[in-house]
DNA sequence: GATCCACGGGAATACACGGATG
DNA sequence: CATCCGTGTATTCCCGTGGATC
């Protein structure tokens, strides 16, 4: 450490100044508003919903690209923004002529296929979103729940209706959301996924493709540290991540996120060369989006929480009785939510030295494919 | 009483390996 | 030498139960 760095960090902490001013502008699970550098795509959307604007349905689409494209940043962004507008009129979409005051207008829901798992997930958030009135969550079958959300469609102005995150492990495919909104009038929805429309059955005709960033990751964490730091990011180092993330704006963010959370913890006043080392270490190659880990059940995210306190190297079996230990779930359950998270793809089964019998089948270790230090941290905040 | 869903528990199946068999 | 078999684990799959909600 120089003397002008020590000089400034004696400054900074007489300020009470830190290094994060803001964590949400550095989360990688969070969107801005106005996504960095997607225009085209934007374009390309609009074109897409642009019935909507002549008070019309616009016929269902699917949005696809890679992994850390930007995809979910693009339509949530979108779909608040035209559910605003299109909130401050009315509109004559519907044939209905039952005037409701509060909700008789035209809705752009967004939905988070890994939250709504189900079908009767979908129907439930997507009624809840288009009406003011409570929705139950449980208690009442998926049937009366479409019922209801028809009749509501029908004496509002009908919805549109965008479903994110298609095609992941235990979530709904294209086909899932085709057959729930399939049979109900006055619902277009665009789905969105990483499958190639080649690679599926049905696709809609409409079609936006998300290609991988190129450059514009720079910008993006340029843009994203400049509102979460209180020091400006190093070009050098903002370079170093995009170069590393290979377009993966995920992955990027989820480094930089990582080489704040360690700088942070060592009082440090800006990030540092080891930081930004330390930061891509702890983001797998190939690996899963941290939200995908938030979106699991309470229980599972206690699991990995504590498998992050376990040992390394060691079986499924022994790590299985050490998190059962430290929590009220059995270890046959927790070997069994290992075994599915690895199914998932969320931890990866590895070939293991230790505890290998003699005779049976070998024993296998587990590794995280997610950003740990991501999880966490995020998993503590949003408790 | 109905409904959805997370858990727990255990049955069924897959795999590894040494030894027997053709 | 290639296959099959038996035994012991590891892994997957499935279903009943109970909590929460309506």
């Amino acid at each position: 450490m120089d003397l002008s760095e020590r000089i400034e960090r004696r400054r900074l902490h007489r300020s009470g100044e830190r290094l994060v001013v803001n964590w949400e502008a550095l989360n990688p699970v969070a969107h801005l508003d106005e996504p960095v550098g997607r225009e085209s795509v934007f374009e390309a959307l609009l074109d897409a919903v642009d019935p909507l604007f002549d008070n019309v349905l616009p016929p269902n689409a699917y949005v696809w690209g890679p992994a850390g494209s930007g995809k979910s940043a693009i339509v949530t962004a979108l779909a608040s923004a035209l559910d605003a507008e299109l909130s401050g009129r009315r509109t004559t979409i519907s044939t209905a002529t039952r005037a409701e005051s509060s909700f008789d207008r035209f809705h752009v829901v967004y939905l988070d296929a890994r939250r709504a798992t189900s079908q009767f997930q979908i129907y439930q958030r997507t009624l809840d979103a288009v009406t003011d009135a409570n929705v139950p969550e449980s208690g009442v079958g998926t049937t009366q729940l479409r019922e209801r959300l028809e009749s509501t469609l029908a004496s509002s102005g009908g919805a549109l209706v965008v479903v994110d995150h298609l095609g992941e492990p235990n979530g709904p495919s294209l086909s899932a959301v085709r057959e729930a909104f399939e049979p109900l009038d006055g619902v277009s929805w665009v789905g969105v996924g990483r499958t190639p429309p080649e690679d599926l059955a049905a696709v809609p005709a409409t079609q936006v493709h998300v290609p991988a960033y190129n450059y514009e990751v720079v910008d993006i964490l340029t843009v994203r540290s400049g509102l979460g730091l209180s020091n400006r990011l190093d070009h050098r180092h903002a370079r170093q991540i995009a170069e590393w993330a290979g377009g993966n704006a995920h992955d990027a963010l989820a480094a930089l996120f990582n080489a704040a959370v360690v700088a942070d913890s060592n009082g440090a006043t800006r990030i540092r060369s080891d930081d930004v080392e330390a930061g891509i270490a702890a983001v797998p190659r190939d690996g899963v989006p941290v939200d995908r880990v938030l979106a699991l059940s309470e229980t599972e995210r206690r699991v990995l929480e504590l498998l992050d306190a376990t040992e390394r190297e060691t079986t499924i079996d022994a790590t299985a009785e050490e998190i059962a230990a430290r929590s009220n779930l059995t270890s046959g359950t927790v070997k069994r939510l290992l075994y599915e998270l690895a199914q998932t793809g969320i931890l990866e089964r590895i070939q293991v030295t230790v505890g290998r019998e003699a005779a049976g089948r070998h024993p296998s270790g587990i590794e995280p494919q997610f950003s740990v230090p991501t999880f966490v941290r995020l998993q503590e905040r949003y408790q």
